[in-house]
Order: C-alpha cells, then structure tokens, then sequence
DNA sequence: GACAGATATGTAAGCGTTTCCAGAGTGACA
DNA sequence: TGTCACTCTGGAAACGCTTACATATCTGTC
C-alpha cells in the first residue's frame, strides 16, 4: 500500500502523559509535576533530565486534569457586545496576542441580543469553572448581571464601559469630547454640529450621552449657545452619519461650518455628504471625529486617537497582577491624543 | 455596618457540585451525572427530581471535571489570521453565536505573525486537550501546522481557505471572479481593469491568484484581450485601492471603462480615487468589487455576496455532525450572489 | 561531629466528574 | 412459576494532574 499525501497527515500521536514523563525522566510524577510547572524546589539536573523527557515524548499537560487538580485553569473569559466593528476587533486582537504572550487561553462570550441566550452566559458559562478571570470590554450590565460576575469571585477587568467594583480601563469621554469641541472653537467656529448617538445606542453603553455633555460643556465655557438644532442621533455608522450630515447642511439657514461626530465612520459619512452636497472640503466645512479609525488617515480627518490594540494589553496586564497576586491594578483613564489632519480649518470668511 | 451597594456585589456564592445535588434529591452521583447528562436510563421521576434540585442550587457542571471524565470538553477552537476586519469579525460572530446556542464555549486562536507565537498555538495550546474541536477560518497552513492539526484526531473544519484532508466551506473563487468580469462585459465594457492582491497578500492565502484566474478567464472567454498593465496590485485595503486607481486612471493612454477590484473595500478606494480626479459615476467608470461589505449599499458598490456570518454558522452546523458521530458532512462550495447596484453601467459612447 | 535549617524528592490524598459493571426491580411470555 | 429481556440505580474505578505531608539529603555553623 502506497502511503499518501493524506495518509501522512492521518499520522496520530498517543498523548504522553505526565506518568510517561515521569517514567522516561526516572523520578515521581510529583517532581515532574514541579520542574514543568515552576512551582516547589527542584535541582537544576533533575530540571534538565524532565524538561528533556517531556519534549522527546512531547508532552503538554492536560488542560482539564491541572484545572480539576489546582483550581487554575490559564484561560480567560473575554466579554463583548459585539465583532465585527473596528474597535471590538482590535481590543480583541490585543487582549488574545497579550494573552497568548503570557500562555493563557482566550474565550469569547459573546453577548447575544437575545435575552435568553444572554442570560445563559451568566447563569452557565461562565459558572463552568473554565476561565480563570473575566475581562468585560465595553459592557452595559444589568445588576443581576454584575452580581453574577462578582459571586464567580475571580479577577475582573473591565475596559471602557463602567463596571462596578471592578477596576476598569476608561475614557474619559467628557473630557474627548470637550478636546473635540475645543480644537473647533479654536479655529474660530461657532456653529458647531453635534452628531452623537441615538436612544437606542445609548441604552448599550451610555457613552454618547458623556461625549454630548463634553461637547456642551465646552461650547459654554467658550460662551457659545447650544442650539438643539445642531444635534444629530445616529448610529455611529456610516451611512447614518451621511444622512445626519446632509439634515444639517442641507437646511437652507444658519449651515453650521463645523461638524464634531461622535464617531470616525459617523466622521466620514458627513464628509462624503458634504461633498456630495457641493461644498469644498475643508474651506466650507470642518470635520473631527473621535477614534483615529483604520480608515481616519486615508481621508484626512482630524480626530481624537484611542488605540483599541492597546487597551487590549493593558486590560490583559492588569488582570495578571491581579492573578499573580501582586497589588491589584487600579483603573484608570486611558490617555488620548488629538491627531490634526486636513479636515479642519478655520471657519470660511 | 451598612451594607453599600458594593458589598451586596461581593456576595458570593459557595458552588454546588454533582454530590450536593445527588444528596439534595437524594440520588447517587451516577443517577444525577446520567439524568443531566441525557446519557443512559433515569426515570421520568427522577430526571424531575434531579433537575429541581440542580436549579435550586445553581448547580453547573465543572468543564474540568467532566473533561478529564469524558473527554469532551464542550469546547471549540477557532484559528484565524486576524480579528480586526470585517470579514474576520463577521464569520467570528457567526461561529460564537452558533457554537453559544449548543452551549459550546468558543476559544480562539489568533495566528500571529510572530512565528515562535504561532508556533506555539500548535505545539502548545491546541494540545491542552482543551477543545473538542477545530474551525480553521482562512489560514494557510504549513505542512507541520496540518500534521499537528490532523495528529490533534478532532473534527476539524474549514472555512475560505482550502484544508487538506478537511472538509472545507470553501468560495469558488474564479468563479466569483468570472461572474464578476463577465458582468462587466456584458454591459459592454471591453477595457477592464482589475485590482488584485500583492505578492505580500498572496502569501497568506492563494485567493487574490485564484481571482485573477478568474478575470483572466472570462476576458478570454470574451475573446478579451488581458492586458496586464490593466493589473495592479493592492493589500485589499481601502488606501490601497485608492491609489492603484488613481495609478489607472490617471494614464492619459487607454483608460480603462470599468475596474474589477477583488475587494470591496478597495472597490469603494477606486470609486473615491475616481471622483478626485473629477470622474463621473458610474458614467465614466464602472466599478464592481466583491463580499457585499457593510459599506457597500452607501457607496452603492455592485459587488457578489459573500455572507461571512452565515459561512459561520454553517461551519459549526458541519462540525457538529461530525462530533455528533452523523455522516461527516462533506465539504462544499458556498453560494454567492451578484448584487448590482448604481456602481455599474454601460460604457460612455 | 552534632545539629538546625534549607533543599530535594516521593507518597498518597484529593479535585469533580463519567462510565463500567453488577444487581434490583418490572413485565411479558411460555 | 420460572425465565428472559429490559429499565433503572448505585458502587467504585478511572481520568491526569497538584500539593500537603513525610522523609531523605545536603549545607553550614558552632
């Protein structure tokens, strides 16, 4: 019989087990129980002779056996609403490559719009004693919710939403939008448009109501009126981005000359409106969003810079303190940056 | 003491296991594993009796435990390359919801650039004994990374890109790409750029050739001829499709009428490139990209559908079949859909 | 050279399930 | 009434580790 391309790769491999191991270096399974896992007193030959036996034989230590035996089980639970959006997916990407760094597993819940299966994380899944400590990425929790989180009594992280009792990684989303505003103000703009979030983005995480609160406040301190007229909800997407901007410009009194969009995408969509619309970019209208999206660079726009990837680390290098039992780690504001590019300018004469 | 809203947080829960539910309903330990289980015989009355007591302590079954047991750890992994990009995202989002619904938790693998930590995912993670089964999702496989895949002995599904000695969702991609052309061609266009991968791109999954074939194809098929300085190379990212374009377009010789882009994104990069160099749409330029992305509606981008949250699903769907020890399913191609939109037209006169 | 303290190793008791096996009970049938 | 087949249940042996405890060996000190 002719071996095959397939056939090789059928090839299976009986797992060697820490007796195998243990047998093969010549001592207990105790002793190579703690050379492999760098917990208790081991000589530094007998170190060499079992980390030598365990790769010949390739051995990796049971996930459910060293769980079941120590209670640790080196996978954490990752919480999100949601994917696929830019900032969900990169937050991701840093908290799984951090996480990976450091040997431990990453497991996702994601939080369903379905009420039950969304309660079944809570009541089941996370109750599994499969992960070791929860990060909650931008999650709106119920009480009940929280509750359930604190009773697993492991470490709990959260990154930007608000979360309880728990340190967390925020923005200071007032304090962005103000910036926003502010760097408008600067250039000389007094009608400034407000494209922040609608009802129903809100009820998820209360974010859009913080970043219009920062876009007021600034505006009074500069002794500008606030007129409601110059208030969009959308949904932080594109597309409705581009229907706000085109409801604000295309009203035939007092076209504001600038636009803060609570979004970069939402950012966009008002740029592409506008010029749908005629108007000369930046001379007629000025836009900034918030995020520094992938896409922000490509077509100019001013914005305010948060680095998902990186939070994604830093919410992992948190948590490992906390895990390592070193002081837990304090939450605290992430920094930002405001980043000036072509899509601002100083109000048309 | 009051008690602050805090400390009722802090309330914790001592858990239940198998024992104190066996003695709530009082049961051996076998009756009540059997009984939640579904696995073997256990009376109407009992079943009754061991789910009440189940509830009523909150009782979930220890993945650990029941993992070392059985060996089934209700537990997937999913490989992909990336997480930050809608496709990515899309498919992410499809396979958690459909894997949560089942009640298997995800755990995800993201195949980093860094080649020790991608070595790492096969030569460490996935032989925890962690997960009882693999979605790969889009990656090219090394020769060793499919001998560890395969040695692992779990159902193993793919998804994109092509996995040997698996049964894969797979596109059939020249053929996506033909239609695509022959769209073009036939709204008469005979001057028909494309805008493919990068040799850069090309290494990761062997997609972007495949389209190209696919385009050449059809233009041939038309009695077309393929004119490779109508070709050009971009990383699918929508900068990149904006200055390919520009590079096609703003040649004063031989304007191409229509641009095949193997994206979406870099489709809506050509559209903005077009309108920068004054180019009316779809008048002047036809263009037609590929996945109905998200942004594709707004733009009004004539694309083929590619519905990466369903591929998803349908991916879990096999795996479970196979898991479930039903007839595996086979692997197939997925369906795709043109979608015409306002991007393309008849050539100008 | 005796002894304390530190270091290295082994023994064995869990960890919380699943599942094999045996036995008890039940009903059908001759 | 005895036998067989079937259903239901409990006892107990895994599953593959970690770790408390006991023991043995090695330092250095006086």
């Amino acid at each position: 019989m002719v071996a095959t391309a397939l056939d090789i790769l059928r090839e299976r491999v009986i797992l060697a087990s820490i007796k195998d191991v243990a047998e093969a270096a010549g001592v207990s399974i105790a002793t190579v129980s703690r050379a492999l896992s760098g917990r208790g007193n081991v000589s530094a030959t007998t170190l060499a002779a079992v980390r030598r036996a365990a790769h010949e034989l390739d051995y990796v230590v049971s996930a459910s056996a060293s769980g079941l035996a120590s209670g640790r089980t080196r996978n954490i639970g990752v919480l999100v609403p949601m994917i696929n959006r830019w900032y969900y997916g990169s937050v991701l990407e840093g908290i799984s490559a951090a996480l990976m760094r450091e040997g431990y597993d990453t497991t996702l819940y994601q939080l369903s719009k379905e009420v039950d299966q969304r309660e079944k994380v809570f009541s089941d899944f996370l109750l599994r004693q499969r992960v070791d400590a929860v990060i909650a990425v931008n999650v709106e929790l119920g009480e009940a919710e929280m509750k359930a989180l604190h009773a697993l009594d492991k470490p709990l992280v959260g990154v930007g939403g608000p979360l309880p009792g728990a340190p967390t990684l925020f923005w200071d989303e007032e304090a962005v939008a103000a910036l926003a505003t502010e760097h408008l103000i600067a250039l000389g703009h007094t009608r400034i448009a407000h494209i922040g979030g609608s009802q129903e983005t809100d009820q998820d995480f209360h974010l859009p109501t913080r970043r219009r609160a920062g876009y007021e406040r600034a505006m009074r301190e500069a002794s500008l009126t606030v007129d409601d007229r110059l208030y969009l909800g959308a949904d932080f997407s594109m597309a409705q981005g581009y229907q706000a901007a085109k409801q604000l410009l295309g009203h035939p009194v007092n076209r504001p000359t600038a636009i803060f969009a609570a979004s970069d995408e939402m950012a966009i969509g008002a740029m592409l409106a506008a010029r749908d619309l005629g108007l000369q970019l930046p001379h007629d209208l000025s836009v900034i969003g918030i995020d520094n999206h992938e896409l922000a660079d490509m077509f100019g726009l001013t914005t305010i810079e948060q680095r998902p990837h990186q939070q994604g680390e830093t919410a992992v290098a948190m948590l490992l303190r906390t895990i390592r039992g070193l002081e837990p780690a304090q939450g605290h504001p992430i920094e930002h940056r405001l980043i000036v590019r072509s899509s601002t300018t100083r109000p048309p004469a």
